[in-house]
DNA sequence: ATGCATGTTAGAGTGCGCTCTAAGTCAAGC
DNA sequence: GCTTGACTTAGAGCGCACTCTAACATGCAT
């Protein structure tokens, strides 16, 4: 139950199980565990760890950047105040970057308007049956 | 004044002038005058086609899907319809990206919250002198 | 006239994040 | 016992969006 082959992994992380293991690879994941038969499966605080990653890279963060994080947790508990930190540098560059998509946006959609402005200036008016 | 030299056009719009030829390569950016010595320049229309493409990327439409909108720009007027098609469907996928930027935003700014009240409580309370 | 900045070209190279391939292993069901 | 399907590995391949290289041209400033 708290114990999901890759399949049910996939399914509750939405990642394939290439990128399963890409990330594995590349040490974002760590210790994870294997049964008898040399297969993987994944515990719920391996589960957790999967999702809190897939939320840095939804915002932005690249694979390096996960991986500095994830090694600061290796390192133990006293690590605690610079992943904080880590964090709140990578907040405030989400914040940014939510502030410019919002302003392109909002460009867009002036130009929408704009044609819809345009098309309704061309069409016979419809508005009496 | 209303013609800019690459140089202008780069300060004027934050690309590189390799993205910008890049982009005319690629068919982004079509007639674009030259001058005696065979120098592109660019016209204030081209500047402001420039910065709604780059509106476009920013929001995460693809060059390809760039591609697609100008070249019904290309075709005509009568292709107005088309194009706000267009944009109204890129404008939805943008805030169902938006919606998940923020989702993934909080899961991070409550781990950041966490990792708050852990250091708080780790800490000798120094509010009183 | 010389030097230097700014531009030109075709095409190669880069970094990222997957994504797929091929060949093989293992466990369960018929 | 045999097939099927889920899994394993190392490593190759891919698509995207640039980004850079090398060799050359132009035009202005001294």
């Amino acid at each position: 139950m708290s114990q999901l082959s890759v399949s049910e992994a996939v399914a509750e992380t939405g990642l394939s199980a290439h990128t399963l293991r890409y990330y594995e690879k590349e040490m974002l994941l760590y210790e994870v565990p294997r049964d008898s038969g040399g297969r993987r499966f994944y515990t719920r605080e391996l589960i957790a760890a999967i999702k809190f990653i897939s939320a840095l890279r939804a915002t932005g963060m690249s694979i390096h950047g996960i991986k500095d994080y994830i090694d600061l947790y290796r390192r133990g508990e006293h690590t605690a105040q610079q992943r904080m930190g880590l964090l709140q540098s990578h907040e405030e560059t989400v914040q940014a970057q939510l502030k410019t998509t919002r302003a392109s946006l909002n460009m867009i959609q002036r130009k929408i308007a704009l044609y819809q402005s345009q098309l309704d200036a061309a069409a016979p008016n419809k508005q009496r049956a």
